[in-house]
RNA sequence: CGCGGGGUGGAGCAGUCUGGUAGCUCGUCGGGCUCAUAACCCGAAGGUCGCGGGUUCAAAUCCCGCCCCCGCUACCA
């Protein structure tokens, strides 16, 4: 029976380049999951874009002297030059910009607003006479009241660690001029997250199979007590407030819109293909599953806040599950494009094969616990695992096969029990894969995958058809049929994983480059091979430097 | 300070929920094979599972205390 997933998948923010960190946390897994699951028959509408919102992006645009849609386009062409290099495979990447995204925003705000979950109140907050702007706490500075540091930012110390209000600072000045801020009055719109407490409480102890920082995260969120949450700012860039009673100079704030990408990106989708009504599907069944796939980051805004907002909004699936990844961190640093460490997608992009670079980050998913990397760690992945097991098997027999039965998959004789119990552990390692996806255990499904390679390097090991040619021939292309049966179902095995050399693979095996099913076809014996060579380029140690 | 996660042989991780001879990949050492991208296969060495206490016939796993690392502190997104 078919399943919808819905598969979310993090909006990378478009004011800068993105890390593997990034990739790591969010697009590539999300990747692997769908790819899974389109094999399994299930419909996947998997979607994201860039968030093109926020006042980082103003901030860089006036630094730079263009206008933000300046950042925003560049970026934004940069992402979808990452996804296209790595093979993520979109339904739909859009973005927030679009007219689309603005009315499915301001519907969703009128809809709350009429629910009562939206309220007007007054706060003071400071602004910058120089660029006249109000600004976050985080961009004002100035001397902290406990300790004395004079670096002190807004939202906390970094010398003394305490969270503070930036009205609290000795000397406040502006991190944008150096002016000094005044307190003005604003008047903005307030999620009222204090009415949607219980029943996200409720909601989210009734979860299961949720990782464990996940939940705990969430919950120990909630039952701090859910603070109100300002989703308007004093900003020209952004979605406009759908009501006039703020006045001019107000925006909708960006985390509010981005995660209505999730809704408004599918209505893109089903009106693009025809069918306007189509995202009811994935939004208004209550049977069809929604993975969000976020980086650690984003947690609150995903397990608490937007599940808020879809139960204030009413009759809107929340999330199944949000599988959030930690950090991927390069020598214990935390990867950071703006404090330089870890580069960006685009840099390993040009340097690797996207399969290879693809299977190092699977390897090392940072599903449980922050997970270190370096380039070193990422050539050694690549050469004494995936070329090593895989791409070496695949060259092995299919080279053996060429040179002695002029490229034909040859005809088996009857099956011994072993070669029967190695095709039976590939079909069980089809069911093992399966299942860790499904649990979005997608680092245990890779390595089950190669573990069943290496059973077949056994196989060959104890076997030896290479000897066997000569002395019994037919013993010889029972072996070698058996090999490329196992190579068959593998490479189905790991195709989520590895999209660009499965159709590689296919072609040497005489079989349709595309995997249409989650199930290990069978080679023909007779079949003609494809031109046999190597799939993936073993690396110098020198590679990334 | 508060909240969440983590600390397991040289590296990276699994195992902790549901106590019961410490597992995987890589590296190192020795051997085998020679079809294959010096690749594959077999074997070995290497860990008092952060520290201290407790419960138990039995603790990496449960309880208490402490130390260290990472993240968050929701007005960065």
């Amino acid at each position: 029976m078919s399943r919808r997933i819905l598969v979310a998948v993090a909006w990378p923010y478009a004011s800068g380049p993105r890390h593997l960190g990034h990739l790591a946390g969010a697009y590539l897994p999300a990747d692997i999951f769908a790819r899974y699951h389109r094999l399994a028959g299930n419909e996947v509408l998997m979607v994201s874009g860039s968030d093109v919102h926020g006042t980082p992006i103003t901030v860089r645009a006036d630094n730079e002297g263009v206008e933000p849609q300046v950042i925003v386009d560049t970026y934004h062409t940069e992402f979808l030059d990452n996804w296209q290099k790595l093979g993520i495979s979109w339904d739909l990447y859009t973005s927030t910009g679009t007219p689309n995204h603005h009315a499915v925003t301001q519907e969703m705000f009128l809809r709350l607003l009429d629910n009562g979950y939206l309220a007007k109140q007054t706060s003071h907050q400071f602004y910058d006479p120089d660029v006249e702007r109000f600004l976050p706490d985080r961009y004002v500075e100035g001397t902290c009241p406990h300790c004395g540091y004079e670096e002190a930012r807004g939202d906390q110390c970094e010398n003394c660690g305490r969270t503070l209000d930036a009205t609290d600072l000795i000397n406040p000045r502006s991190r944008l001029s150096g002016a000094t801020p005044v307190l003005r009055e604003t008047e903005h719109f307030f999620l009222l997250l204090s009415k949607l407490e219980e029943p996200i409480r409720e909601w989210l102890e009734s979860r299961v199979g949720w990782r464990r920082h996940v939940k705990n995260w969430a919950l120990g969120m909630v039952n701090e007590g859910l603070p109100d949450r300002a989703i308007t700012r004093d900003i020209e860039w952004g979605v406009e407030v759908p009501v006039d009673d703020l006045g001019p100079g107000k925006r909708i704030y960006v985390w509010f819109d981005a995660v209505i990408g999730y809704l408004s990106a599918a209505k893109e989708w089903a009106q693009m293909h025809g069918d306007p009504e189509a995202w009811r599907k994935w939004w208004q069944d209550p049977e069809a599953e929604s993975y969000y796939f976020v980086g650690k980051d984003n947690i609150p805004f995903h397990t608490v806040i937007w599940p808020g907002m879809l139960m204030g909004y009413g009759g809107l699936n929340l999330p199944t599950d949000v599988p959030a990844n930690q950090y991927v961190t390069f020598g214990s640093e935390k990867a950071s494009a703006s404090r330089g460490v870890g580069r960006d997608i685009g840099w390993y992009a040009e340097r690797l094969q996207p399969d290879a670079l693809r299977y190092a980050i699977a390897a090392v998913l940072p599903e449980q616990n922050d997970t270190d990397l370096s380039d070193e760690e990422i050539i050694r992945r690549i050469n004494d695992e995936l070329v090593a097991t895989w791409g070496n098997l695949v060259n092995r027999v299919l080279a053996l096969t060429a040179s002695n039965f002029d490229g034909f998959v040859p005809t088996p004789s009857e099956l011994t029990g072993e070669d029967q119990a190695l095709l039976g552990n590939v079909d069980k390692t089809l069911a093992t894969v399966a299942s860790h996806i499904e649990r979005v255990e997608l680092r245990a499904g890779l390595r089950a995958g190669m573990d069943c390679a290496s059973e077949v390097n056994v196989y060959l090991n104890a076997n030896a058809p290479w000897k066997l040619v000569k002395e019994d021939p037919q013993r010889a292309e029972t072996i070698l049929w058996t090999a490329i049966q196992a190579i068959s179902g593998i490479r189905v095995a790991l195709s989520p994983y590895l999209p660009f050399t499965t159709p590689q693979v296919g072609k040497m095996l005489g079989l349709p480059d595309a995997v249409e099913t989650w199930e290990r076809p069978q080679v023909e014996a007779g079949t003609a091979l494809g031109t046999v060579e190597p799939l993936f380029v073993k690396l110098e140690s020198d590679a990334l430097d």
